[in-house]
DNA sequence: AGCACGCCGACT
DNA sequence: GTCGGCGTGCTC
């Protein structure tokens, strides 16, 4: 019997939808219809985009309507990535669409419109129009702009009319029978641009003088493209005010032809310089063994690379991913974020040239399609890129390798707020793949993987070159201070810069992210300025002297006495990028600096020019947040400096140390890295915490020990499971009452379970106000995963079937990887 | 989510 | 009597 019914989700994204209808498939359709194609179908009583997960031969369902359309005549998505999306749904507790959503690029998305058209002649609008101008403006205004455009979307409308009912001014056109609505799906990922090139640029010259007589525009679209040779399109018809019926002419006569851009260009595969294949040292050769006999084993197989910084994990990295082509497989390598592993892929592209597909954010929505196209249709069997890479359309995987594995950019920050990681392993177990985690200072969570046997451990526990690792000084600023020090940098800081650049060679000085930087504080009373919208603390900006929220940009004057007790004695406290480079240039007049935070790396490319600048030794000193700490190869840097370590120490999250370790390791791997030993001198009020301790000394393992104690001591990952649920919207109570509401169902259900688990909050958090919006959360806390999960998700149901929260959102964040 | 259905207050 | 508020419930 043939299967005549669809499992059809509803593109639409809420828990009371998240399931299958049924959907018969009409007669022109039968055979076209396959799993994981797009379908329209009607829900509702509108037409919604529709995704086919089963098709079977009976639906046990009263009333069932046909499918509307079909959008892949091939399917979309494989049976794999359908099973996918269904573990990422109940891992994350997220709808089944937005976890399939992820899996597509951007670019192929369909967007459902509603477009507005004249139905009858102009006549009888204008006669309508006419009548309606005394009765309903609105509706005639409406009339009169429809009638303007011929056609348009409803979007548009309603952003032309924002504040006004153009709902009703709608309906009531309908009503009169002037204005037809249609939905339609279309493609928005990609314009194709097109651009127009000259023909024959040597045989025009005589014909053109006689065509610019006759057809002034077409002459001048043909000058035009005689200087500039090949033009986009739009950028042609801007320039020469001539219409496109012109440029047409023009295509008819053969004199112009029209092209596709191709839009290729910011992915450089291929490197000029020759490659470089390095021998493998003892131990890589060992780790390589490893990995290379668990590809060709074909089984899943997960591996932590625990190498120090300078062991070479890279070359590692290159051979493996050989070896997999060898097996005639593909793989997967997954970089923290690709404006900082620019060496990671001229390397990869030096080896493997065409073949590799480099996928990250910093492309357009057409450069990533064009990309994700090429792994599509198999031209590229390698691939390169950032967290959403790892969804990348391979096919029989040999190898999925993480690089930096304990970085937090692989935790996506929306919903689905998942972790490349996990989403790694679910796909490795499906290719039946080998797992590389890369890093020198894992994620605890990983090494204790290990520990209980779950991952296989690699370790390189020594540079390439035997080059040491760099020499850590801990400088006790309480003491400095008692010595009457009160400046940014500490005596021993400041000798060796001097030291270091007395020898022509350079410096990098690392701070702390910027919003907990400078910020206004009274000595007298501790008020702080701060955002009214967003309730954090306004950072000062010297240029405009004003002060800023870095979370919703929130702009004010600079105060000079406390708004609260009048004390003249408000002022900065801490230090930003800016005052550290004013400090600098105090002390080193003739020096030049380069600062690097993110109001100057904003633009595209600027970060990578920055970094150009300094490598070519234009500025002696590179001051920086976070984005000095990574990956950064300079061999005449033999100084690094970290200004304060206590900001991070501090932040509220049980994560801070972890980071704070992983942090400095990272920034002290950046000193000598060429012929010259490197020095590291880090500053903090806190010289005994283990995270400054550990990593002075490099010793990963005595961190991890302690660090897990801890973690065991105060109930903490990995020793539970957390999810973090947060509720925000406009109405304050009604935040606090859902999260309360929620609170109550989920301890409820714990109790019935008789769960081990707990209920932290509900409670403000600790950003407690965003943009107009408050924030509330609350974390689920328990040892057993299966039960953590399960007694959550359960509350959820519940939770939004028994309570409307109307105005408010619901985020569910299952192993969140911090708490702010 | 989005929309219709439906039951109560202030207006032509 | 009518318009329109938003609580409730459904969508193959």
């Amino acid at each position: 019997m043939e299967k005549l019914f669809a499992e059809v989700y509803v593109e639409l994204k809420h828990r009371r939808l998240d399931r299958i209808f049924h959907y018969g498939i009409p007669p022109g359709l039968t055979d076209r219809i396959k799993v994981g194609a797009r379908v329209v179908v009607p829900f509702g009583n509108k037409l919604h985009q529709g995704y086919v997960v089963n098709l079977v031969k009976r639906a046990d369902v009263e009333k069932i309507k046909n499918i509307k359309e079909l959008l892949d005549e091939r399917p979309l998505f494989t049976p794999q990535d359908i099973e996918l999306a269904r573990w990422m749904a109940d891992y994350y507790l997220c709808p089944f669409v937005a976890a399939l959503e992820c899996i597509l690029p951007a670019g192929l998305k369909y967007e459902n419109s509603t477009v507005i058209a004249l139905l009858g002649s102009d006549e009888e609008a204008m006669s309508l129009l006419n009548s309606l101008k005394f009765m309903d403006t609105e509706a005639a205004e409406v009339l009169q702009f429809v009638l303007d455009k011929s056609s348009i979307t409803r979007a548009n409308l309603e952003k032309k009319f924002s504040g006004k009912n153009v709902a009703r001014a709608i309906e009531t056109l309908v009503d009169y029978g002037v204005i037809s609505m249609k939905q339609q799906f279309r493609m928005t990922g990609f314009r194709r641009e097109m651009s127009a090139i000259l023909v024959r640029d040597e045989e025009i010259s005589s014909d053109t003088q006689a065509l610019a007589n006759r057809a002034p525009k077409q002459g001048q679209l043909l000058s035009t493209l005689m200087d500039k040779k090949r033009l986009p399109v739009s950028l042609l018809l801007k320039q020469t005010g001539a219409p496109k019926s012109s440029l047409n002419a023009l295509v008819a006569k053969g004199l112009v032809r029209l092209e596709e851009d191709t839009v290729a260009g910011k992915v450089i595969r291929q490197s000029d310089r020759p490659e470089v294949i390095h021998e493998l040292t003892d131990k890589q050769e060992q780790v390589f063994r490893r990995v290379s006999s668990a590809i060709r084993d074909g089984k899943y197989a997960p591996f932590l690379l625990h190498g120090v910084t300078g062991s070479g994990k890279t070359e590692v990295y290159l051979r493996a991913v050989q070896r997999a082509l060898e097996e005639g497989k593909s793989a997967v390598v997954l970089v923290p974020e690709i404006a900082l592993a620019s060496q990671m892929v001229s390397r990869f592209s030096q080896r493997f040239g065409e073949g590799i597909a480099v996928i990250h954010s910093g492309l357009s929505r057409a450069e990533r399609l064009q990309e994700w196209m090429r792994v599509h249709r198999g031209q590229a069997k390698v691939v390169l890129g950032a967290r959403s890479a790892v969804f990348a359309p391979v096919k029989d995987i040999g190898i999925i390798i993480i690089d930096e594995e304990h970085e937090s950019s692989y935790k996506q920050d929306q919903v689905p707020k998942y972790h490349a990681r996990e989403v790694a392993k679910a796909r490795a177990r499906q290719h039946e793949a080998a797992l590389v985690l890369g890093s020198a200072t894992p994620a605890l969570e990983s090494y204790l993987e290990t520990q209980k046997r779950n991952y296989g451990l690699l370790t390189i526990d020594q540079r390439v070159t035997t080059r040491p690792l760099p020499v850590v000084a801990v400088v006790d600023m309480r003491q400095e201070r008692r010595q009457g020090n009160s400046g940014i940098f500490s005596t021993a800081l400041f000798q060796s810069l001097e030291n270091c650049l007395g020898n022509g060679e350079q410096a990098i000085l690392f701070l702390n992210r910027r919003g907990f930087a400078s910020f206004l504080i009274c000595d007298k009373c501790g008020f702080s300025i701060r955002c009214p919208h967003c309730d954090i603390a306004l950072t000062h900006h010297t240029k405009g002297n004003k002060l800023m929220c870095h979370y919703c940009g929130y702009q004010q004057q600079v105060v000079t006495q406390c708004p609260r007790c009048g004390s003249p004695g408000i002022g900065g406290v801490g230090c930003g990028t800016q005052q550290v480079e004013e400090e600098m240039y105090r002390r080193f007049p003739d020096l030049s600096v380069i600062r690097m935070d993110v109001d100057n790396t904003r633009k595209q490319g600027a970060h990578q020019r920055l970094l150009d600048k300094f490598g070519s030794g234009e500025g002696s000193v590179l001051i920086g947040t976070q984005m000095v700490a990574k990956g950064l190869d300079f061999p005449n840097v033999t100084l690094v400096g970290v200004i304060s370590a206590d900001t991070g120490i501090n932040l509220p999250d049980f994560r801070a140390w972890e980071r704070t370790f992983q942090l400095l390791t990272q920034v002290a791997g950046r000193a000598g890295r060429g012929q010259r030993p490197g020095r590291v001198v880090v500053q903090t009020y806190q010289p005994d915490n283990p995270a400054v301790g550990r990593a002075r000394t490099h010793d990963y393992l005595g961190f991890y020990r302690s660090e897990l104690a801890r973690r065991r001591q105060f109930g903490y990952p990995p020793f539970c499971r957390l999810i973090r649920v947060l509720i925000t919207g406009q109405d304050e109570v009604k935040v606090k009452t859902g999260a309360e509401a929620l609170s109550k169902v989920i301890k409820k259900n714990f109790l019935l379970h008789s769960a081990a688990g707990e209920i932290l909050g509900p409670a403000p958090a600790p950003l407690a106000k965003i943009k107009g919006k408050h924030r509330w959360h609350l974390v689920a806390k328990s040892p057993d995963a299966e039960e953590l999960k399960g007694v959550v998700s359960a509350s959820l149901r519940q939770y939004s079937l028994e309570f409307d929260q109307q105005g408010t959102n619901l985020a569910v964040d299952v192993d969140p990887s911090g708490m702010i």
